[in-house]
DNA sequence: CCCCTTTTTGCAACTAGTTGCATAAAGCGG
DNA sequence: CCGCTTTATGCAACTAGTTGCAAAAAGGGG
C-alpha cells in the first residue's frame, strides 16, 4: 500500500492539484511508482478524509476547478512512520522472463521482434534518465536531499543499463538457437 | 494477465497437482512470477473450464485428494500465441526507492536498518540462484531449452548482484548524511 | 453570446492479487 | 478405533490497480 505515501511525498515536495500531481507522476515519482489520474483523485479523496492532507483554501471546490492540496502534520508523521518501518521487498514480476521460459517449451517463434522492441524502450528510458541526471545533478551540488534523490536516480540508470545489456546479450544468443517447435 | 500462462508453462514442463505447482512456484517459476496456492487453484479451475488443461484421469476428484492436470493442445496453442505477442514491459514499482525519496523529505531516521536487512535478503537470494546455476547448468550442456532457461536465471543473478551492489553503495553513503529532520 | 474544444475532476465497473479461513482425507500415536 | 496433526483443495471477502466513460468549467472563434 504505497500509493498514498507516494502522493504525500510528492505533495510535500510541492503542494499541487490532482492534475499537476498526475503530470509529476508521469515524469519523476512515477518512474518507480506509476499511477493514473483516476487512482490519484481517488487517493486524494481518501487522504483528505483521513485528515492527512487538506485542500488549499481557494475558490469553492467544484468540478472542473483546480483544487490544490497540502500535507498536514498528521500526513507528514504518517509518511515518516511508513518510511522508517521495515518492509519486505515485493516479489519480482517480469513478463519477459516468463515468456522466455515459456519459449523454452513452445518455441521461440515471434518473440525476437519483441525483445528488440523492449531493447529500444529500455534504451530510450536510459537516455531520459541520463538527461535528467545531467540536468538536475551537475557535479557540484550534493546536499543531503539531493544525494538521496541522486541515489534513487542512479538505481534507475543502472537498472536500465542492466536491461539493455541483458537484452543485447539475449539477442546475440538468439539467431543460433534452433526452434524447439519446428 | 500472466498467471495462467505461468501455470501452462509449468504444467508443460511437468503435469502436476495444485500443491505440486505451488511448491514449484516457490522454487523456480515463482522467482519471477510468484503466486499463492489460492491463486493457483482458482486459476486451475478457470483453465480447466476454458478447455486449456484437463485433470489427469485418476480416482474420482474429491477434496483432500490429489488431482493432477495436463495441458491440452488448445492450452499449448494459447501459450505459444501469448509468448509471441508484443507486450509492453510493466512499469516498475519499487517500495525502497520510494521510501528513499520520501526520506529526502521527512528524514532518514530508521531506514538504514531496513536497507541492511534488504541487503541480506538480496545476498541470500543471490546465493540461492548461484547454487541453482551450479547444480542445473554445469559448463558442458547447452541445448536450446537449457540455453533459454539459463538466460533467464542469469537475469535473476545479475539483478540480485545489481541490488546488493546498489544497497552497499547506498549504505556506504549513508552515515555521512545529516538528517534533514533533525 | 453560443457552440466547440480543452482542461480538470471524478464515478463505476472490472481485473488481478492477497488474506483469512474452511473442509475433506490420510497418516500416526496411543 | 479415536483423536491429533499434516496434506491437499478450495471458497469468500478484501485490497489494489486498470479501463472506460462522463460531467463541469474555462477559453477561444465566429
Amino acid at each position: 500500500m504505497s500509493l498514498p505515501h507516494a502522493i504525500l511525498t510528492a505533495l510535500l515536495e510541492k503542494p499541487s492539484s490532482g492534475l499537476e500531481l498526475t503530470r509529476r507522476f508521469d515524469r519523476s515519482i512515477g518512474y518507480f511508482w506509476s499511477a493514473t489520474h483516476q487512482q490519484i483523485y481517488r487517493e486524494l479523496g481518501k487522504l483528505e478524509e483521513a485528515g492527512l492532507i487538506r485542500a488549499l483554501p481557494a475558490g469553492q471546490p467544484a468540478r472542473g476547478q483546480k483544487k490544490a492540496y497540502e500535507v498536514l502534520p498528521a500526513g507528514r508523521a504518517e509518511l515518516a512512520r511508513w518510511t522508517a518501518a521495515a518492509q519486505d521487498p515485493r516479489p519480482m514480476r517480469d513478463t519477459m522472463l516468463l515468456r522466455l521460459r515459456a519459449a523454452a517449451v513452445v518455441g521461440t517463434e515471434g518473440i525476437e521482434a519483441d525483445l528488440r522492441r523492449h531493447l529500444e524502450l529500455h534504451e530510450a528510458q536510459l537516455a531520459e534518465y541520463r538527461e535528467i541526471e545531467r540536468r538536475d545533478f551537475p557535479p557540484g551540488r550534493d546536499g543531503a536531499e539531493d544525494r538521496l534523490r541522486h541515489l534513487v536516480l542512479r538505481a534507475g540508470i543502472d537498472l536500465e543499463t542492466f536491461w539493455t545489456e541483458w537484452l543485447r546479450h539475449a539477442l546475440a544468443d538468439f539467431p543460433e538457437l534452433p526452434d524447439p517447435a519446428a
